[in-house]
DNA sequence: TAGAATTTGTTCGTATGTATG
DNA sequence: CCATACATACGAACAAATTCT
């Protein structure tokens, strides 16, 4: 292949132009390679890329601060490093988002905590069906296995953008109606308040990593290699008896679970 | 570079001969890949195929049971619905592991965690040095800027297969000469002793998914398209001092991290 | 759905500067 | 002054993943 160089400072067309090739003068003693990492590091804290934005690509930035594509790679590696930035094959090298802190304390309600930390919840339900519990269904919820519970799938976003795709469980006697209930509310604990649930608390959550299957990328518009963040509980009553069982799957790069053990007080408005 | 199981039971080369092939005689009313499913999940139980191994291509157990492939794919995808097995194209299907249950409580210890469950733990060092704290690090251990500290990088393990890789920091004043006790002791809290700590608690953790990279994948001596759980830790003393900073990644695949919101007491013994 | 183009990942080889002894 | 080791930097070619047509 033949990569012709061609420059036209003036009638580029097709260029990103915000930061135009430049010829840096390289402070004697430290590492290009180092410069070029603060350089782009100053670069996305003043703004110029954007979280979740792409950079340009590898030979860009080499054309941009005229270094070979190596000392380029040796700078977003440091970068990647820092988590500032992380690269995907094939894709590009982009920007990370800002996480949501999603603390996971006695009384994690998704809606509330989004909301106080200023961005915009929504919940929104796939599917709903009722069916019989299997094994693990009925160990969670304390039913004997068969007993009919309520299964909910749902995409739940923060700022118009999926974060997280949840399945719960709920025993269907207990909550008959809550299906259309949900599609209303958007929110469970809206819907437990109609069942005369006024408190419930988190028995436990269980935490892992998982790629995401086809589907799953696709309800929350990620490509599939990306990780999630996946997490296993039960929710009980004032009285202990479980209400829900529900496993939600967060996108890796968009949350960070918090568990607080230092300071007991939660401090959600 | 690529670990592969010989089988020299006979002069079998190319062929699994653990479960030979087997006319089934299939129950009739229940479809055929549920009985497949079943027959595989006993396998599995009865440890023909250990955790971690690779079952046989999907095209050898079709010749095993006589089946068609998609047969078999419907009964695998049961299985990993069901986090029996999991998938990875172009690599194989495989008897998932079972996973480690690790607590985060007040008192996480690694050595005590997994001890307690009956497995055998160990930590060894694979760099130590000591360095000017950043800005993370000198916030998270409370110092001012430019604080020497001593970095720690460990790989973590399970009864001698690689569970998580961590780095460490810790204030350097405090805990001169770490690196060399730590190659002794295996275990920080076991260090900790050494420097009249005899309790420390966690303040906080955090709690992400990503992907490794090449130089972490090798250290976990996992493929680098297998999400890590990484958690970012401090812990501090009885007076509230914070005396580590953590980065932990672990096995998506091999933990389970537990958040125990209802039960206040730990089990450990 | 097949192939071309784009973009990152990997591995060669070469050369230079710096610190060590 | 020389030998050695190490980090840095450049160049070329190819592999692998993704996107576009």
């Amino acid at each position: 292949m033949n990569t012709q160089f061609v420059f036209h400072d003036s009638f580029v067309t097709t260029h990103d132009s915000r930061a135009p090739r430049q010829a840096m003068d390289w402070t004697k003693g430290e590492a290009i390679w180092k410069q070029i990492e603060r350089a782009l590091r100053d670069d996305i804290a003043r703004g110029l890329y954007k979280p979740g934005e792409k950079l340009p690509t590898e030979n860009e930035l080499a054309k941009r601060f005229d270094v070979n594509r190596h000392t380029i790679r040796r700078a977003i590696s440091a970068l990647s490093e820092a988590n500032v930035t992380f690269v995907e094959q094939g894709r590009g090298i982009f920007v990370r988002e800002q996480m949501l802190d999603y603390p996971l304390g006695n009384r994690p309600r998704f809606t509330q905590i989004v909301s106080s930390r200023h961005r915009l919840p929504d919940k929104v339900l796939l599917k709903s069906e009722t069916l019989k519990a299997n094994r693990v269904v009925a160990k969670n919820l304390a039913l004997s296995l068969g007993t009919p519970v309520i299964r909910l799938e749902c995409v739940s976003s923060v700022d118009s953008t999926p974060l997280a795709h949840a399945i719960h469980y709920l025993p269907a006697t207990r909550f008959h109606g809550l299906a259309e209930l949900f599609t209303e509310k958007h929110s469970l604990t809206d819907c437990f308040h109609s069942y005369q649930i006024t408190d419930y608390t988190r028995k436990f959550t269980r935490i892992t990593a998982k790629m995401p299957g086809a589907k799953v990328a696709q309800y929350l518009k990620q490509p599939s290699n990306r990780p999630l963040l996946v997490t296993e509980n039960v929710d009980i009553d004032a009285g202990g008896q479980p209400i829900e069982y529900g496993i939600t799957s967060f996108c890796g790069h968009r949350v960070q679970l918090l568990v607080n053990q230092g300071q007991h007080t939660a401090k959600n408005g």
